[in-house]
RNA sequence: GGCCCCAUCGUCUAGCGGUCUAGGACGUCGGCCUCUCACGCCGAAAACACGGGUUCGAGUCCCGUUGGGGUCACCA
C-alpha cells in the first residue's frame, strides 16, 4: 500500500510550494490507489500558530486535495499534529540514547555561538557542533542531570564514512559523514526538530514514498542515519525541484505572491491552479498543457518530471485560468462571481463604511471599486500623495515595507488591532498621524479621501491590502 | 567558502544516438476577424552554456569548465 504524506508547518500563509508538493503527493497515491495523509509540523513552539493551521486546511480543501487521515478527520495513525505527539518523540530519543545512536548536549547557546564563530573566523570547510558533548562520561552525564542543567538530545553521525541517499529521481547521492552534523534531535524545550519527528512519524504512520522538496535533499543523510539507528526500513526518497522566482532563486514571498489566499482572493480556480503546478516539472505523455486533476492521475509517473527548478510564471497561470474561466456558461460564471466576489457577505462589510458618502444608490460602485479591485492604479495626485511633506520617497516606501512586515505577520486583518499596530508604527518612526496615515490611505486603497482607514483594510482583506502596499512601495522605489 | 543538485527559445517544456535545417505553449512583435476592446485565428523573431572525449553519427552518453540553485539553526 502506497503512503504518502504532506506536512506543512503552520508558521504562515497557505504556501504555493506546499501545493505543488501536496499535489505530487496526492496525485501519485491515486494513481497507486495509495492513501494521502495531512501531517501538521507544528514543533517549533514560537512560530506555530493554530490560526496558521486552519488557513492551511482551509486553502487545502479550496484545491480539493483531499486527504485520508489528518489532525481534522482523524484516522488510524495519530494524533496528526506532532505538538500532541511529544510523548512519542521523548520515547524515541531515549531509545536512541539507550541504543548509542544519540548523546545528550548540554552546551550552552553562548558555547555554540562562540565555536561557531570561531569556525567562521578560521574558515573552517566544515562548521558544526564540535561533539564536544559526545566524549562526556556517563558519569559527567548523570552528574549534570543532577544538576538539571537543560540539554538536547543530538545525533550521532560517524566520523568517517559515506551516507548514501537513494533518490527515486537523482539516483544514488552519497554525502561524506564528516559533512554532516551532529543534528540536534530534541530541543531542550522537549519538542523534537523537524529531524526526529519527521523519521519518526514517517515511519509511525507507515510512509512509503517521501515526495518532497529538493530543499531537503542536504538533511536527508541525517534522516537515513536515524533509520538505520532505529533499525527500520527506509521509505523512498523523492525530491521534486523547488518552484522560483524570475530570477531563479527559490520562490519567496519577497518576490512572488506566494499565498494560496491571494490566488483564491484574485479569482484563479482551484483546477486552473492545480494543472498550472502540474505543469511545473512534469508533462502529459501526450503533451497537453490543458488537463484536470482526473486526466494527471492515470498519466502520472516520475519518469516524466524534468528536474531544472521551474520558474513560476504568473502570466500563464493568468492564461490558463483565463481558459477555464471563458470555458464557464456566463451562468456559471455569474454565479461564481456573486459566491465569491460580490457576494451578499462582503456588500454587507462594505455598506456601512460608505453608507455617509453616497446620495444616490449608484455612488457606491465609485467606493466599492477599491475594495474590490485587484491592482489600483496611482494617479499623479496620488503618487504625491504618498509621500508626506518633509519626507523622502524612500522614508514613504521604508514606513510602507515596515507596515507590509507587520501585515505580513498576520493571520488575518482585524480592525481595532491594524489600529494600534499602526499608531504603534507611526510613533516608533517619529512620524505625525496624518504624515503617517495619508500615505498608507493611497496605497491600499489608490485614493485620497475613503472611508476609516483601519476598518477599510479589515474589510478589504489582508491579501489586497498587502499586494497594494508592495506595489506603492515599487512604485516609490521607482520614483528614487 | 565546503557539500549537494541542476543546465534546450525571456519563461514552462518536447526530445530518452540518426526522423533536429530542434517541436509545442506563455510572453513579445506583425496580421486577420471586428463599431472598440477582449476572445479567436494566422504568421514572425527567439534556445541545445562552453571545451574535451565515446561513436560511422551527440541536444541526446562520459569527463571537465562555466553558470544557476539549494544547504550548512535548539526553523521547518
Amino acid at each position: 500500500m502506497v503512503r504518502v504524506r504532506i506536512a506543512p508547518s503552520p508558521t504562515g500563509d497557505p504556501h504555493v510550494g506546499t501545493a505543488y508538493i501536496a499535489l505530487f503527493n496526492y496525485v501519485f497515491a491515486k494513481k497507486n490507489n495509495g492513501q494521502f495523509v495531512l501531517r501538521i509540523e507544528d514543533t517549533d513552539r514560537t512560530r506555530s500558530k493554530p490560526e496558521w493551521e486552519h488557513m492551511i486546511i482551509d486553502a487545502m480543501k479550496w484545491l480539493g486535495l483531499s486527504w485520508d487521515e489528518g489532525p481534522d478527520i482523524g484516522g488510524p495513525h495519530g494524533p496528526y499534529r506532532q505538538s500532541e505527539r511529544g510523548a512519542i518523540y521523548a520515547e524515541h530519543a531515549e531509545l536512541l540514547l539507550e541504543k548509542g545512536g544519540a548523546y545528550r548536549c548540554f552546551c550552552t547557546e553562548e558555547r555554540l555561538a562562540g565555536v561557531r564563530e570561531e569556525q567562521r573566523k578560521a574558515k573552517v570547510a566544515m562548521p558544526g557542533y564540535d561533539g564536544f558533548c559526545r566524549k562526556l562520561t556517563p558519569a559527567d552525564v548523570k552528574a549534570k542531570l543532577a544538576d538539571k542543567i537543560p540539554f538536547v538530545v543530538r545525533l550521532v553521525v560517524p566520523d568517517a564514512g559515506v551516507t548514501m541517499v537513494k533518490d527515486k529521481l537523482r539516483g544514488e547521492v552519497s554525502f561524506e559523514n564528516a559533512q554532516v552534523d551532529d543534528q540536534v534531535l530534541l530541543k531542550s524545550d522537549g519538542m523534537p526538530t523537524y529531524h526526529l519527528a519527521n523519521v519518526v512519524d514517517d515511519h509511525l504512520m507507515e510512509i512509503t514514498h517521501v515526495i518532497r522538496a529538493e530543499e531537503w535533499i542536504t538533511s536527508t543523510p541525517k534522516h537515513v542515519l536515524l533509520y538505520k539507528a532505529f533499525g527500520w526500513a527506509e521509505p523512498e526518497w523523492i525530491h521534486m525541484p523547488l518552484l522560483r522566482n524570475a530570477d531563479k532563486s527559490k520562490i519567496s514571498k519577497r518576490k512572488n505572491p506566494v499565498s494560496l489566499n491571494y490566488y483564491r482572493e484574485s479569482g484563479y480556480l482551484p483546477r486552473a491552479m492545480l494543472n498550472y503546478l502540474g505543469m511545473m516539472g512534469w508533462t502529459m505523455p501526450d503533451a497537453r498543457e490543458k488537463f484536470s486533476l482526473e486526466e494527471m492521475i492515470p498519466a502520472f509517473g516520475f519518469d516524466r518530471i524534468s528536474l531544472g527548478g521551474p520558474v513560476f510564471d504568473i502570466q500563464k497561470l493568468t492564461w490558463l485560468n483565463g481558459l477555464y474561466i471563458r470555458e464557464q456558461s456566463a451562468d456559471d460564471l455569474a454565479a461564481s462571481i456573486s459566491r465569491d466576489l460580490l457576494s451578499p457577505a462582503a456588500l454587507e462589510a462594505m455598506t456601512p463604511l460608505i453608507r455617509e458618502r453616497v446620495n444616490k444608490l449608484e455612488d457606491v460602485v465609485d467606493h466599492l471599486v477599491y475594495f474590490f479591485a485587484g491592482d489600483v492604479a496611482y494617479s499623479a495626485d496620488a503618487r504625491a500623495a504618498l509621500v508626506p511633506k518633509g519626507k523622502s520617497a524612500k522614508d514613504a516606501a521604508n514606513m510602507l515595507a515596515e507596515l507590509l512586515e507587520i501585515v505580513d505577520g498576520l493571520a488575518k486583518i482585524e480592525a481595532a488591532d491594524i489600529e494600534a499596530k499602526m499608531k504603534a508604527l507611526c510613533d516608533k518612526l517619529g512620524w505625525k498621524t496624518k504624515e503617517f496615515f495619508m500615505p498608507v490611505r493611497v496605497a491600499v486603497t489608490g485614493r485620497t479621501a475613503t472611508p476609516p482607514l483601519h476598518e477599510t483594510m479589515a474589510v478589504m482583506g489582508k491579501e489586497r491590502c498587502r499586494r497594494r502596499l508592495r506595489a506603492a512601495i515599487a512604485v516609490l522605489k521607482s520614483q528614487g
